[in-house]
DNA sequence: CGTGGCTTTGAGGGAGGTCAAGCGCCGTGG
DNA sequence: CCACGGCGCTTGACCTCCCTCAAAGCCACG
């Protein structure tokens, strides 16, 4: 993100196509891994109450930072990218969230980073003010955001491991291990990974810049230990990618 | 931290020589700041009651990564280093703790981070069960706890755009800014900065190495920007610090 | 007064950034 | 149907910032 001085602007939420028929948690997705998972089945209608969904199209804006942090939201599809920009346009990915990560933990009242749709994405967003009722009501659900955080913060601090002590290399592997098991989330991982963001973001995520992603990614691809398609990356060789990721 | 592959074992904990008395929270200097900040007056006895204090020399380590978290604490003086270091040595600190931190948040069963004495320490320790039972207890205290982990992820984030996206000069404005309102916390922040931590610390905070972060402070030194002393920096002129901190 | 730890300073090298060009893919429009 | 343009990705040449290696200075402490 070197250049570019466009400002991105928030987007108006869009009611989904697929979504006519409102919010069903029971047969959700994302109901044993969210926070939701939280609530037994009996207490399902008080979130199903507050909730409706939303889609959002690839790379259209959830919400900046500094805006006004007036609700939740859950993923539920697809993928977002949470970023800070510098002034000068440098900018920091924070973090890419997949189906069942939860957003609106950390903020006081404004939002501490950008929000914005990698691939088309499905929401289920909660009006701020109806979900802290619900948190005031339900103290397990206080504890799974409290967990949530927490789990946030081991997240942060590898990232910070990658970004402070890693080399280009190291990040790159460590990147792709980091996908992988995310997507595997519990179930086995598998080595052909879908990678729906750009190069520009990973090298933002890293720390890096758009060519070294990419000379390092056609490194690796040379060596045969990773094989690079349009829109995925298979690790041949995945336990060197592991062991360079743990370095 | 580049070779030293000296394991530091954890230090068997002090009575503190000036805490004879036992504790006493309603007179503690970080009553106001610290996660028992959530406890009114009159509950003060149930903490008081699972708590006692305890103290380390500098350099001595409080537990190590993947040890059994069987204790929460509050810092209550002096400072702490928290770290994480792979394999081959390399060292990430993850952060520096004042009075008034909370240590006890992430784990679920085991330590995520190292942690050791920078300067002599106090801390105000709980037995993990006990302060489980007494979070249990009091809602408030829990909602105490889901700020702090809050705050410490954006303090996570701040600290991962500073080693992603910053110079070895930024980073080390940005440090300096980041300690001077710390130590303010809410009161005046002097330019004055107390800094107990080594190079070796700052480096290894920064994702830099020590001669980096010597040659940086003293160039800063030779603009007339800071003035180094023994055990302190002075900010000469903030605004310029300020500026590149936030660039 | 010597020894060891921490810091500073210097010289040299290399990983990754910068700048620039070219390629492949896809959507659009003639 | 093909030409064109734009965007994202790759590749190359060059350069710079920071790392590496080495030596010397400065305290603090025994």
């Amino acid at each position: 993100m070197s250049d570019s001085t466009v400002i991105p602007l928030p987007t108006r939420p869009r009611a989904c196509t697929h979504a006519q028929t409102g919010i069903d948690c029971a047969h959700c997705d994302v109901r044993l891994i969210a926070v939701c998972s939280a609530l037994r089945r009996d207490e399902l209608a008080s979130i199903e109450r507050i909730a409706h969904t939303l889609c959002y199209a690839p790379k259209e804006t959830l919400f900046l930072e500094n805006d006004a942090a007036d609700s939740a939201y859950t993923l539920t599809r697809g993928a977002l990218r949470l970023y800070r920009v510098f002034a000068d346009g440098r900018r920091q990915v924070i973090g890419f969230l997949l189906p069942g990560d939860f957003i609106g933990i950390e903020d006081d009242g404004y939002r501490r980073f950008s929000a914005d749709a990698v691939t088309e994405v499905t929401l289920c967003h909660y009006p701020k003010r109806d979900f802290a009722r619900l948190v005031d009501d339900k103290p397990h659900l206080l504890q799974q955001l409290y967990r949530t955080a927490a789990h946030d913060l081991i997240d942060a601090r590898d990232h910070m491991m990658a970004l402070g002590q890693r080399s280009a290399r190291e990040k790159i592997a460590w990147f792709l291990i980091h996908l992988r098991n995310r997507f595997a989330r519990g179930g086995t991982p598998s080595d052909q990974i879908e990678v729906p963001m750009s190069r520009q973001d990973i090298g933002d995520y890293l720390g890096l810049t758009i060519e070294t992603v990419s000379r390092t990614l056609t490194r690796l691809a040379r060596e045969g230990t990773v094989e690079i398609s349009p829109r995925g990356i298979t690790l041949k060789d995945a336990r060197k990618i592991e062991r360079l990721a743990a370095a």
